[in-house]
RNA sequence: GGAGAGAUGGCCGAGUGGACGAAGGCGCUUGACUCGAAAUCAAGUGUGCGGGUGACCGUACCGAGGGUUCGAAUCCCUCUCUCUCCUCCA
């Protein structure tokens, strides 16, 4: 969330740094109810002081009744007063905190200016594209084919938008899995976590999920916990309410997950295969790492989430989001684009934003940079390390064969047990 | 789900209406002593907010929210969580 104090600072410079992501944004009425607050608090200390020396002349000995009586009904008076000021510092407060809650990230002065993902810019590009002579049969097909995903049981268990994996598809998804995990915490220092499914609202908000986004997330009836997008929001919420050592940073997390969408406002768009789903799963990398760290965390977190299509062979590209693109909490994001030559397209595999003190402000997590010094927000980052369902849907399009099967990537085989899905008969 | 106990600073733990941001201990930091260390002694040691260029000043916070009172860690109400026993369960 925005820095209500430091808006007030610099209404200016924020509002500009905002405006290269929404030229429609404005802080007016955010900072009118900031510093109605800063007025308020102000008056409200100054009477408090004065009731708090009134008060203690309660005790004395030598007053006398009557005066006793006449001080009272004065300080009723005060005390009422001092009563309605900190109520009403106490609405400001939330009133500028729900304001702030609903302000985008201020996009890095290093991410590239644009509208819209027609503007983002291509870093890199690793892998050549293999080259096929027949005609590619598109991954949900392909695998209803091999029997290894069924989307028709999945439409009847639970509706639209699901699969189920079966065989050695239920398998390969296991695999990638443990193999993404394995090469994190193996090569890449993270700690493995499982965390819960669902969540407290709290959670939400400090990961930006909520306020804002409240009708792309799956709610529990009576309870009213949420089923987490992303494991992201249990794994950072982890060090929510807590300052952490200086020594131990950065701390490095990969959280596998199931993940649960509700997808509102994408109806009719990617409505075949395992390209959007109400329930995927995924390995996210976290990050907490402090200011000065962080952009180099960033770029070491994109490098371990490419380590896994490089190991894969999947060929891909690294975009660096425009501001106009970026996610609501991002101040940079990366995105690693797979590419999919049955639909001819690249698609998005993994998101690596970099989301400076935004959420740690959200969800207070800071650090003591030294003993005695005062705490600092965090910045944490995260990112895809990868997305699951889309990585079968790659292997799948990217490892077919003329007659049907698909090879499995080597570094799966161990996993897999075999070296290849063979089709059936 | 039933019965009981509890929630105070980094930790342990006192405190039942005013002198309490809160005794005492532990831990930590700095200084003294020491060749150095240990031990000992002394001082310091929370977070947020507001004001001030600043040393600093003010204010809030004793699980959370409400209430009583001139005044609440302390009294009353509601909620949450933790622990113990029973029940249930993978």
């Amino acid at each position: 969330m925005l820095d209500v104090k430091a808006i007030l600072e610099d209404p200016e410079g924020m509002e500009a740094a905002l405006r290269r992501r929404d030229p429609s944004l404005s802080l007016e009425q955010i900072i009118a109810i900031g510093e109605e607050r800063r007025r308020t608090i102000t008056r409200f200390g100054a009477l408090r002081h004065q009731q708090k020396e009134a008060s203690t002349q309660m005790t004395s000995k030598d007053l006398s009744p009557a005066d006793r009586e006449t001080l009272r009904a004065q300080l009723k008076e005060l005390s009422a007063e001092v009563k309605a000021l900190e109520l009403r510092a106490k609405e400001l407060e939330e009133e500028a905190d729900a304001a702030a809650l609903l302000f985008p990230n201020p996009p890095a002065p290093e991410a590239p200016d644009g509208r819209d993902a027609s503007d983002n810019v291509v870093l890199r590009t690793w892998g050549e594209p293999r080259q096929f002579d027949w005609e590619l049969v598109e991954h949900d097909t392909l695998g209803e084919r091999l029997g290894i995903l069924d989307f028709e049981s999945a439409r009847k268990v639970s509706g639209a938008r699901f699969v189920l994996y079966r065989g050695l598809g239920a398998r390969l998804e296991r695999a990638l899995a443990s193999f993404m995990l394995d090469l994190h915490t193996g090569d890449h220092g993270y700690e493995e976590v499982l965390p819960p499914y669902l969540v407290l609202r709290e959670s939400m908000v400090g990961t930006n999920q909520l306020p804002k986004f409240e009708e792309d997330a799956f709610q529990t009836a009576p309870d009213g916990l949420f089923l987490i997008p992303t494991a992201e929001v249990p794994v950072t919420n982890m060090h929510r309410e807590e300052i952490l050592d200086a020594e131990r940073l950065p701390i490095k997390y990969a959280g596998y997950s199931s993940c649960f969408r509700r997808e509102a406002g994408s109806h009719g768009r990617d409505t075949r295969g395992l390209t959007r789903l109400h329930q995927f799963q995924k390995v996210e990398l976290v990050q907490f790492a402090t200011p000065e760290g962080s952009a180099d965390a960033h770029e070491a977190l994109v490098g371990h989430a490419e380590r896994v299509l490089q190991a894969l062979d999947l060929p891909y590209r690294v975009m660096d989001l425009c501001t106009g693109d970026l996610g609501f909490g991002a101040r940079r994001c990366y995105d690693l684009e797979v590419w999919l030559p049955a639909q001819k397209m690249w698609r998005e595999i993994s998101s690596c934003s970099n989301f400076g003190e935004f959420q740690a402000r959200r969800a207070s997590i800071r650090y003591r940079p030294a003993p005695g010094e005062k705490p600092r927000f965090v910045h944490t980052l995260n990112g895809s390390g990868l997305a699951i369902g889309r990585t079968l849907m790659a292997i799948l399009e990217n490892y077919q064969r003329e007659d049907g099967s698909v090879d499995l990537p080597e570094v799966l085989w161990p996993f897999m047990g075999t070296r290849r899905i063979e089709a059936a008969r």
